[in-house]
DNA sequence: CGTGTGACCGGCG
DNA sequence: ACGCCGGCCACAC
């Protein structure tokens, strides 16, 4: 309500977009977890519309930040956006990487791994 | 300024 | 259990 006014009032004074914000939390996600579009767009305020988020990670490649988009995936803990990446095994390699194991584009123990910055950021 | 689109989610048949 | 449908908000054309 009455914060949106303070928001108003940040896009003008900033170039403050909905995808700085996602990229802000993918940023934060810790090396080994992963999180979901709904728990960001709930974090945010969006939690009806988790397809900002994945949609703000399509613009990941405008920011010049590094954006870790392999930690994101769906509730069911697919790489929905696996084809997005330069190439289709791309993010499961990076997941792999990060110490996580993938099988069949979905996330081993998801829900253990699973960071929601919801809870993780409001502690 | 109107319309379409999207890496989703939750509910219902 | 599975599949379909609507909703929701920001951004590009």
């Amino acid at each position: 309500m009455a914060e949106k006014k303070s928001i108003k009032q940040s896009y003008s004074q900033k170039e403050h977009s909905f995808f700085q914000d996602v990229f802000d939390v993918v940023i934060q996600i810790p090396k080994g977890r992963v999180t979901t579009y709904g728990a960001i767009a709930k974090f945010l305020g969006t939690k009806m519309s988790a397809r900002m988020v994945g949609w703000a990670m399509n613009a990941s490649h405008t920011s010049s930040l590094k954006i870790p988009a392999q930690r994101v995936v769906n509730r069911n803990g697919v790489l929905t956006g696996k084809s997005h990446f330069a190439t289709p095994t791309l993010m499961e390699e990076l997941l792999k990487k990060d110490g996580l194991s993938v099988k069949n584009d979905t996330v081993v123990d998801f829900k253990t791994v699973l960071w929601d910055p919801a809870i993780e950021l409001s502690l």
